[in-house]
RNA sequence: CGGAGUGUAGCGCAGUCUGGUAGCGCACCUGGUUUGGGACCAGGGGGUCGAAGGUUCGAGUCCUUUCACUCCGACCA
């Protein structure tokens, strides 16, 4: 590709609302352009490019794994939510429309239902099991407060995968090796990331992990152990139960739990005087859809009581309906791990993937049922397993950038060469300059040639911006018959002759 | 939804208090000089001033209503 014919609108200015790297670089380095904010952006040519290739990662290691791609349609129709009882549950997050008969859709947000109801049409037998389907399509979800760029967007290109078993042994075994597959992913596009313990939020199901890109930006905290392979979402994260008596002060966070069909209950949760609670792990303990402040100080019809309090506290003590225990309190950093008796620490990570245990979930209210070996009618086991991929682009950005702009990973770089003219009226740079793109092209290097009328300095400041993991600059030392090789993590560069800088580039790429 | 703020050229902003020719920087176009770190000179194009209503001889500016977006806190790949 020649620069000169490429749209790379590359600007000098970091736009007001950006604060993130990925955010300013993804902009400034041309690569994507925001539509009247709001979380909604086009990617321009460059950044496209760039989110192809991360998706045709993401789709070779797929298939490798025996997953197949298919295509569900974006607009769904609402009915199909009411069956898996989400329409609810998933509240304003779902873009809900109607056509011009009346009819209600949703921009799907994720697509369970759909694919489920795909499989429940095709699939009657356990000999057509187990199955793995996925799609990598935009995503809507109209987020609460969209921002960070692609971080966070409204509108974004997930890719989804939902697998179908006759047993959960089979489930487990897909689940195993969804996480593998996953881990090649990551590692192929050059990210540091671990994998975490996770709650299962809106979607459902009993296990699940994440896949956190490690990056301070991270918008979860994670806690890690710093002796053993333990990682958990603070949301999920467990620690060794500490021990309590008596004498122990405690305290009553009063919340207001709300569920479906806009019912709610006032909840007291009883936990140490210096504990946090944990707001996701408060949720589950009442099966609620979500906790909200609560405003009056009424006494509370349900009380949870942190499970580690035990004895600690005098059940008889609250006037309430109904009295449970559970895991309520936020793991602290310094707590001892459970696994392996470490100290934990808190770090940040952004959820790039997650990997869900789902169960009869949704094949249970949705009809997914199908006759195994003795003709009897089962519902079939499920999985399902998510990748942000154009959030991954942020997150190779957050991992790998520096104060000039992007530095791309091999895997995800928009060219693998960028070769520079430094001036474009030198005839002999000229010549080189074309004759060395000539030459990549036929060896079947990507490569961008700097061709453009503009100065030194702009040319490498775009350069470094864009952040093409190799150049060759063709410049004043070319009178000496030199020219410079340089590599853009670290912006290191070396002398080469230009005599042999074709065999030099044919060794090094 | 709570709190704070902003809407004027593609982007970033001034002008609004005190009503009177629509401005600046970047970007863009033309010509010329320049070519190792975003250069310079000269000329040029580009605007429903977020929207609606009102006050006034006259509104970007004052009044009313409304919409949108951004930032800080609770949802999620």
């Amino acid at each position: 590709m020649r620069y000169s014919r490429l749209l790379l609108p590359t600007t000098k200015e970091t736009p007001n609302d950006a604060s993130l790297a990925s955010h300013i670089y993804l902009i400034r380095a041309g690569l994507i352009q925001s539509v009247g904010g709001s979380g909604l952006y086009n990617f321009l040519p460059l950044g496209k490019k760039i989110l192809d290739k991360v998706r045709a990662v993401v789709k070779e290691e797929l298939d490798k794994a025996g997953c197949q791609e298919v295509s569900l349609s974006f607009v769904t129709p609402s009915a199909l939510w009411d069956e898996s009882g989400r329409l609810e549950k998933y509240g304003k997050e779902l873009l809900r429309f109607k056509d011009r008969k009346d009819n209600d859709f949703i921009l799907g947000p994720t697509h369970e239902e759909m694919m489920v109801n795909l499989v429940r049409q095709t699939v009657k037998s356990y000999k057509q099991l187990p199955l793995n389907l996925y799609q990598i399509n935009l995503k809507f979800r109209d987020e609460i407060r969209p921002r960070f760029g692609l971080m966070r967007g409204r509108e974004f290109l997930m890719k989804d995968g939902y697998s179908f078993h006759s047993s959960t042994e089979d489930m487990l075994r897909e689940f195993a090796l969804m996480e593998e597959t996953y881990k090649k992913i990551f590692t192929r596009l050059g990210l540091e990331f671990r994998v975490v313990e996770a709650d299962s939020g809106a979607i459902g199901g009993s296990g699940s992990k994440e896949f956190m890109v490690l990056a301070d930006s991270g918008e979860d905290t994670i806690v890690v152990c710093n002796d053993c392979e333990y990682g958990a979402n603070i949301e999920a994260a467990t620690c060794q139960p500490k021990v309590y008596d008596t004498h122990t002060a405690c305290k009553t966070v009063i919340k207001k739990a709300l569920y479906d069909e806009g019912k709610s209950l006032c909840v007291g949760f009883v936990l140490p005087q210096d504990a946090e609670l944990q707001e996701t792990k408060a949720c589950n303990s009442v099966d609620a859809n979500d906790l909200i402040e609560c405003d009056t100080q009424q006494s509370p019809s349900i009380v949870v009581i942190e499970e580690t309090l035990g004895a600690a506290v005098d059940p008889n003590a609250f006037d309430a309906e109904e009295i449970n225990y559970a895991d309520i309190v936020a793991v602290q950093e310094g707590d001892t791990c459970a696994m392996c008796g470490g100290a934990l620490r808190y770090t940040k990570g952004i959820e790039a993937g997650h990997i869900f245990q789902l169960g009869t979930r949704y094949s249970e209210p949705m009809g997914t049922h199908f006759l195994d070996e003795n003709g009897k009618t089962q519902p079939m086991v499920m999985g399902t397993y998510g990748i942000g991929v154009s959030r991954l682009l942020a997150a190779i950005i957050e991992q790998n950038h520096d104060d000039k702009g992007c530095i791309w990973t091999k895997e995800s770089a928009p060219f693998a060469l960028q070769i520079i003219i430094s001036n474009i009226k030198d005839d002999a740079q000229v010549a080189l300059g074309e004759k060395l793109y000539e030459a990549m092209l036929s060896l079947g290097v990507d490569v961008l040639l700097d061709d453009r009328k503009d100065r030194f300095g702009a040319k490498m400041s775009d350069y470094e911006l864009l952040g093409v993991p190799h150049a060759v600059v063709i410049g004043k030392n070319l009178s000496e018959g030199k020219v410079e090789f340089v590599t853009r993590k670290g912006m290191s560069s070396i002398e080469v002759d230009a005599d042999g800088i074709l065999d030099f580039l044919r060794d090094t790429l």
